[in-house]
DNA sequence: GATGAATGAGTATTCATTCAT
DNA sequence: AATGAATGAATACTCATTCAT
């Protein structure tokens, strides 16, 4: 939308020591503190290095820059929900329509959890959100929820199950993403799980049937 | 989400004299412009002052900060969107449903137009969505969707029908404003429009035959 | 030679009232004796902006960047070093040869004073040095000059009287800059420059015989 | 001029088996390309040690600090070129005027060679100028060039001699520079050199007639 | 009311140098 | 001897907001 940064946003370097990857565990939970406590617009290098109790060029060390933390944040926590959602998605002994129930399940739940620092998170996404690694993340993730669609819309020509594979992507992650910036009781969260399932469900039923 | 500035955010004075009237608008287009060229990092009240050929000491005058401005936008923007929907919604010699897909596809449209702007206002969240005021601006648009509810699931217990509500109003904004993100052709917006209506079809007719 | 930023590097705007002349005034003289008193190296703007007794902000109301300030001050010593020199070169009713004896011992003299600042100036160059504005004040004293050398070398075939333009004030700028650097008394400074004058008129002379 | 470090500035050590010899002068080459490829301002130790293919310690063993790399550089060119311009000078059966027109064409193209890293050099040369080891150097030269100009100008006063070495070796190095910092062709540096030892020719000739 | 000059805290990032391993 | 991780001071520049005129 806006005219962004483009540069890289990997790690600077892989850390092969023990000593390296503990500097850039803590360094990541430090981010994750200050993006909670302080939120986004207050998330800078020299508050989490402080937090994480090294100094602001050992940061430089591990990340090319403040973006690239955040970046880091996100993919970790899109790789862990990835593997959950495929994990679900894999069990192909459960009929399809309750793994999708499952599914809407895990992730708003899995959403709810630290939504303080996932919000401020989704808040820092305009500074790594057009970085050609996010962009690809996200797209590993589609890639595997479109061989679910197959499974689920077997009859449905291609360009329907696209749509419908995107529509229902999109609104897990981005309506989960709305629900969670409230806090909300366990009850709560069943309830709206329950309801999005609901929908998806009469969704896919309308769509084989037609 | 995260701690926040409180401050008040609506306007300092109540414009009531023309030349004041005027100088607001100027204000807001300014503002405008400035969020689709610039985006939202680069969106500073000088600028705006600039663009729209004041001081920024005038800025000041008639909005308390700059989050105040944001905010106008955003509201300012959600009241036509309300006026547009209620308008489609009260056309009761309509069937529901038609009405309901009438709706979808204005939406969606709506957001797709100016989207360099939405995007950047969108970006700019964090500085005025915690807002009382703009709390109560979305719950007066859901107010007037519940009516429409009650129209269309009359059989439904309420709390049913207030979480599909909430589903449904959500998904079509969050959805819609992520789907506006992306640059799209004018076939791609009625495409995706007719999608989401089917889902929310589905749904409905769903929920009323139980 | 090296790779080097070309921002622009003229004044942000003109001080048109008597109190912003005056601020431009006191942060071009704090500017001056930072350089002096610090060196190249560390003249920042916040030293200048403390030195002028204003804020770092002043000082980039009236000034785009760092080397903007340098520029100035380079700038303006040009601008005086060449209207000194055309001074000398109008008084058509002295003969040519006197008249450049004249402008050597000038520039050099001129060249010695404040030679802590120019020093640190010239240290400075790479700052400022590749600015097309730069540039062209360079190439307007060049012109001035190339109009005497006319008066002075009337038989000398073009391409041989640019190449003794270009000699003499590349030997009387780089040399007369180097001879600045260490302290001298006033005998060595005329003595120099006789030296110097004793070195044009010699080839001249030459030039004119062939 | 300015105030400077006035650390120790020459090697740290005196490398004496193959190894160390080795590794300084992988350092240096290193240096050279950085200086080169980068421009002044990116010469950094990290990037000489990675260019070199060796640790920071390891550049810091050898050398004291990052201007000493720089004086290093500085100080193996400025010894070549003395030899180069010795054993020109040495050459007593040639004519000395022969010999000067000789020297100032080797001079100057041997400065227009690598001018990108010259040039960089010289926008470094605040680091490493004053540092004494630098002056020593250079007044090496000097005194080399000193036995030539008493062949030269046997007849002249002790004094006049003096100013007019010390005028024509500063015209050639500063001038050189200069000159050397833009791109040229073969054509115009010999057509250049030819100029200024026109001007050395004719000052010298005047010199020796009074 | 209007102006816009002045403020100065705040931010990302670099780099010379050290020193434990 | 060699490494390279760690340090942290230093720097240029921005911008929301105020207030004297």
């Amino acid at each position: 939308m806006t005219p962004r940064q483009t540069a890289r946003i990997s790690s600077r370097k892989q850390p092969q020591q023990a000593r390296s990857t503990e500097l850039v565990a803590a360094i990541l939970q430090a981010a994750i503190q200050v993006l909670a406590k302080e939120g986004a617009t207050r998330f800078t290098t020299a508050r989490v290095a402080e937090k994480a109790g090294v100094s602001v060029g050992s940061v430089y060390q591990y990340f090319p820059n403040k973006a690239a933390i955040l970046f880091r944040l996100q993919s970790d926590e899109w790789q862990q929900t990835t593997q959950m959602l495929c994990d679900i998605l894999d069990k192909t002994d459960t009929p399809p329509l309750t793994r999708l129930r499952t599914l809407v399940h895990a992730f708003i739940h899995s959403e709810c959890e630290e939504a303080q620092m996932r919000g401020a998170l989704s808040d820092a996404a305009p500074l790594y959100r057009d970085a050609p690694e996010a962009l690809e993340v996200r797209a590993a993730g589609r890639r595997a929820f479109q061989g679910f669609m197959l499974e689920l819309l077997p009859e449905v020509p291609e360009s329907h199950r696209a749509l419908a594979c995107d529509l229902i992507l999109t609104t897990l992650s981005s309506v989960g993403k709305d629900f969670s910036c409230s806090p909300r009781t366990a009850a709560d969260i069943t309830a709206y799980a329950d309801g999005m399932a609901d929908m998806f469900h009469a969704y896919v039923n309308t769509l084989n049937q037609r």
